[in-house]
DNA sequence: CAACTTATCGAGAGTGAGTCTCATTCTGCA
DNA sequence: TGCAGAATGAGACTCACTCTCGATAAGTTG
């Protein structure tokens, strides 16, 4: 994976007063080579790191706006790096299987639904941070195996 | 509220074979009184029933279709009726206090996005079955009073 | 209406994802 | 090398949510 954004992460723990010990870099790096939200059991297998230690570091990551945390189809929270990290997307979320798979809308159709939210939103007073789009449906895999 | 909506839910749960008992029909009225998500603790005072009750209709009303769980920002569950009963609709989460409430696109911007949405699913060969849209930030009050 | 059948109700026990505790280990510094 | 503060991880704990099961209500048949 790319150096820049270990640098990145660096950077930004370190204004948040936290040490990219080993352990928060084998997060990261878990999480940079799925290119897709993983639960917390998926993070535990590839990075060998002990339960209490996968919370506790994606918590100080998620505080320092390294990683999100998002809710998925399923039971399990889902953990991904923070879209300045990795670019604005979306997810193709299994309602099967609860996989969930990065997506990319073009950009005339994210600008659109840009403006259409930014005034929805000055409409309720609402101050937007950001928005979430899922695409809920079946998986390649469901789809197929009729799982 | 409209006497459709009861319509509606007593003729799905019976092809669904359930009763349209008086703890389904007051969570029914709970939840389209309230027009955003509610919590099962909301639900709960509202309607007056048990934990377990609330639980278990809930699911047997989702079950038909007619309820509809989503995960918030928070760590409670959230239940609103389901789009085939009251429109399709988008919801402004506050990510300091986890209220939600309901929005709609204009239909134009709705409709670009379906066929965007259309066209990366064709490609994933992903099945659409719906797509949830959540415009993340702080909701009036919490912005005003900086809670 | 009585007896029977079947579904629903709800108090309380149980489950498990997620959090917290704390003794141990590591890191940075002098 | 010694010290101070942070990080680690096994395991206890929390609590939203689910399950169990005896009690109760709603149909149904004669």
């Amino acid at each position: 994976m790319s150096g820049d954004v270990h640098a990145a992460v660096a950077a930004r723990l370190q204004s948040a007063d936290g040490r990219y010990t080993s352990a928060r870099r084998r997060l990261v790096e878990v999480l940079a080579a799925a290119g897709q939200p993983l639960t917390v059991g998926d993070i535990c297998r590839d990075s060998g790191l002990a339960l209490s230690s996968v919370y506790r570091n994606l918590g100080v990551l998620e505080e320092a706006g390294i990683v999100h945390r998002l809710a998925g189809h399923d039971e399990f929270a889902r953990f991904e790096l923070a879209e300045e990290l990795v670019g604005h997307h979306h997810h193709l979320a299994c309602s099967s299987c609860g996989a969930m798979t990065d997506v990319r809308l073009p950009p005339d159709v994210e600008a659109e639904l840009d403006r259409a939210l930014s005034r929805l939103a000055r409409k309720e007073r609402f101050a937007i941070e950001t928005h979430r789009l899922d695409v809920v449906g079946r998986c390649r895999t469901c789809a197929s195996t009729g799982g």
